[in-house]
DNA sequence: GTTGAAAGGCGCGAAAG
DNA sequence: CTTTCGCGCCTTTCAAC
C-alpha cells in the first residue's frame, strides 16, 4: 500500500495546486505544471490511492454561518485513571463545537480549538468540559482576530 | 451582496454534505437531501455566490508529506509600537510553516500553530520568531497526539 | 418547487508512439 | 512520457408543469 517512489517534483506541484483549489479540471492542472492530461490524471489517481490526498471538501465561512467565536482551551487533567482519561477524550472528541483536540507536552495536557456562535455558547461547552471529570486547570484564550488560517501544507 | 433569506434547513443539509465530501455529484447530493437536481444545483450556486462556500480544496495527509510535528506557540509580545507589531504579524503570516495565527485575549497575545517535519525544523522557525522583534515570552507546546482534527463546522 | 431533455465539457481509459 | 480517440457521465441550461 505504500509508495515505491516517494513524491517527485511534479507530484508536489500537483499537490500545491489542488490543496488550494480542487475545483480545477485535469486540463487546467496539467497546463499549469506543463504536463499532458493523461499523466497528470494518473498522478492524481496515485496520490489519492496512496492516501496523500485524503479527501476533497468545501471550505465554508464560519462568520456567515454565525460562528463568530474561536476559543483555545488549555487543559491540565491532573491525576486520573486510564478509563477516566479515555472517557474524557471520547466525550471531547464527540462534541461538534470542538474542532481540534491535541494531546501536548509541557505544562498542559490538552489543547482544544472550539468554534461557537458567541460567549454564551462557549459557556455551555466550558460547563460540559468541567463536568466530564475533575480537571486540575482549564485556561481559555478567546480569539480576538484570526490573522492567518491556512489549510495548505508546505509541500 | 448579502442574503435576503438566511439559510434554510435544505441549505444546511447541502452544506453538511459538501463540507465533508466535495467530490459528490449534484445528483448524489440531491438524492441525499430529497430534492431534484435543478433546485439543488441552484442552491449550491447561491451558497457559493454568498460566500458561504469559500472554495473547494483537497485535504492532504501531513504524515505522508513528512510533516510529523505540530507545535502550538504562545507568544507574549510585551511593549511594542504599532509598526513593530505590524512587521511582526506580516512576517509571521508569510511563513508557510505557520499554519494559523490568532490574536487572543488573556495572558498571551498570539497563538500560532506550526507544522514542520521535525524538531530541527521547528527550531529554525523558533529562531526566526525570536529574531523578529524582542518578545517577552514564547511558550511552545509540542503535540504528542492529534486526537481530533475537524474541518467541518457545525451547521 | 417538480420533471425531462438537450448541448457541451470533462473524466476516464484504451491504444499507439 | 506523449498524442489521439471515444464512451458515458455530469454540469448547466432551458422549457414546461
Amino acid at each position: 500500500m505504500n509508495h515505491l517512489k516517494p513524491l517527485d517534483s511534479m507530484d508536489r506541484r500537483i499537490l500545491r495546486i489542488v490543496q488550494r483549489d480542487a475545483s480545477l479540471t485535469i486540463s487546467e492542472i496539467a497546463a499549469q505544471i506543463g504536463l499532458s492530461q493523461t499523466p497528470c490524471w494518473k498522478r492524481l489517481q496515485r496520490l489519492e490511492a496512496l492516501g496523500v490526498i485524503k479527501r476533497r471538501i468545501a471550505v465554508l465561512d464560519p462568520k456567515k454561518l454565525g460562528l463568530g467565536l474561536t476559543v483555545f482551551v488549555s487543559i491540565e487533567v491532573g491525576q486520573h485513571s486510564g478509563e477516566e482519561l479515555t472517557r474524557f477524550v471520547d466525550c471531547v472528541s464527540s462534541m461538534e463545537e470542538i474542532m481540534d483536540v491535541y494531546r501536548v507536552a509541557g505544562d498542559v495536557d490538552f489543547v482544544l480549538r472550539v468554534v461557537v456562535p458567541d460567549t454564551a455558547a462557549f459557556d455551555v461547552v466550558y460547563g460540559k468540559l468541567r463536568d466530564l471529570i475533575p480537571l486540575k486547570n482549564v485556561t481559555s484564550h478567546i480569539a480576538l482576530e484570526n490573522i492567518k488560517s491556512e489549510t495548505a501544507f508546505p509541500v
